[in-house]
DNA sequence: AATGCATACAACCGCCAGCTA
DNA sequence: ATAGCTGGCGGTTGTATGCAT
């Protein structure tokens, strides 16, 4: 036996609200509330609707505090960071941006803000450096910081991996000054070093524990291929150490990541496969 | 002008958690 | 303890609109 129906369907009209039963929801709502009754309140509303259906036109678009239009640039971080933290859950990303409804925010998300990141034209939040205290923290686990990263390559964020399945031993992050790059240490799996630069788009966020002062941003990071692999560079490769958050970089060991690539040649032809 | 396609966004569906009787 | 109900949520679908051909 399957599942009540929340109201009989066939007495129910679906489809976009007209004006009049938009009228009437938010007369009667603004003078009673809901009374903590969704389903009871079209009937007594007068309107011939499922009450999950006035409760979500309440909610996204009647409601007064509702802001509708352009998202900006702020809110189009805000997204990002949270998206690349928590991932789908939007009512928690939607909660950050007043006036914003978690069906605006997906919506969003999944016709133009995904896009973008894809195409290139936006990155994770704009800082460039990696802290010096978090650079200290970083070095202070030179020799306890072992993440094991399970690369999956993916044109992170979305979800269709192509799975190379090549596992790198993440063993510490060290800065070259001189160069002006950090260079991450693998360990026995991988018979390269690589350098990071932080001059390209796409970027990636570490956020350690809670406490922006410690956070380890490697925004911008390219992943540059030693000159006897081949140039990543050229072929439009990019490292995206998409940790699967809310896990901890410098503590939360284990946690998978992420190897991303913008352009599809670069899959079929990978400079990595000698790794 | 007609048609087809892409995009944006509103709305629906089904699952789940929490509450209550 | 548990069954039923409701609200909340994320994924998906439907529809209106704009644009290209």
């Amino acid at each position: 036996m399957g599942r009540a129906p929340c109201c009989d369907k066939a007495n129910v009209k679906r489809g976009p609200w007209s004006p009049e039963e938009d009228t009437a929801l938010k007369n009667y709502v603004e003078r009673y509330g809901t009374g903590g009754n969704w389903i009871a309140l079209p009937r007594k509303a007068g309107i011939k609707r499922c009450g999950k259906s006035c409760r979500l036109r309440w909610l996204n678009y009647l409601r007064p505090d509702i802001k509708h239009g352009g998202f900006t640039e702020e809110e189009d971080n805000i997204i990002c960071t949270l998206y690349n933290s928590i991932g789908s859950r939007w009512s928690v990303i939607a909660s950050q941006l007043p006036g914003r409804t978690d069906n605006d925010v997906k919506n969003y998300w999944n016709t133009k803000l995904k896009k973008k990141l894809i195409a290139g034209k936006i990155g994770f939040p704009s800082n460039t450096t990696i802290s010096p205290a978090a650079l200290t923290k970083a070095q202070n686990y030179k020799h306890g910081f072992s993440a094991s990263i399970n690369t999956s390559f993916s044109t992170f964020p979305l979800s269709n991996e192509v799975g190379l399945g090549q596992n790198l031993d993440f063993k510490t992050l060290v800065a070259d000054p001189a160069a002006g790059h950090y260079i991450p240490e693998f360990g026995t799996s991988t018979n390269s070093s690589y350098s990071v630069s932080s001059s390209q788009e796409v970027s990636s966020s570490f956020s350690v524990a809670a406490s922006s002062s410690t956070s380890l941003i490697m925004d911008n990071s390219f992943f540059s291929w030693p000159s006897n692999n081949g140039g990543g560079e050229e072929d439009g490769f990019f490292m995206d150490f998409g940790f699967n958050s809310p896990y901890d970089l410098l503590s939360g060991f284990g946690f998978q990541g992420k190897i991303s690539t913008e352009v599809a040649p670069s899959l079929t032809n990978p400079p990595y496969t000698n790794l």
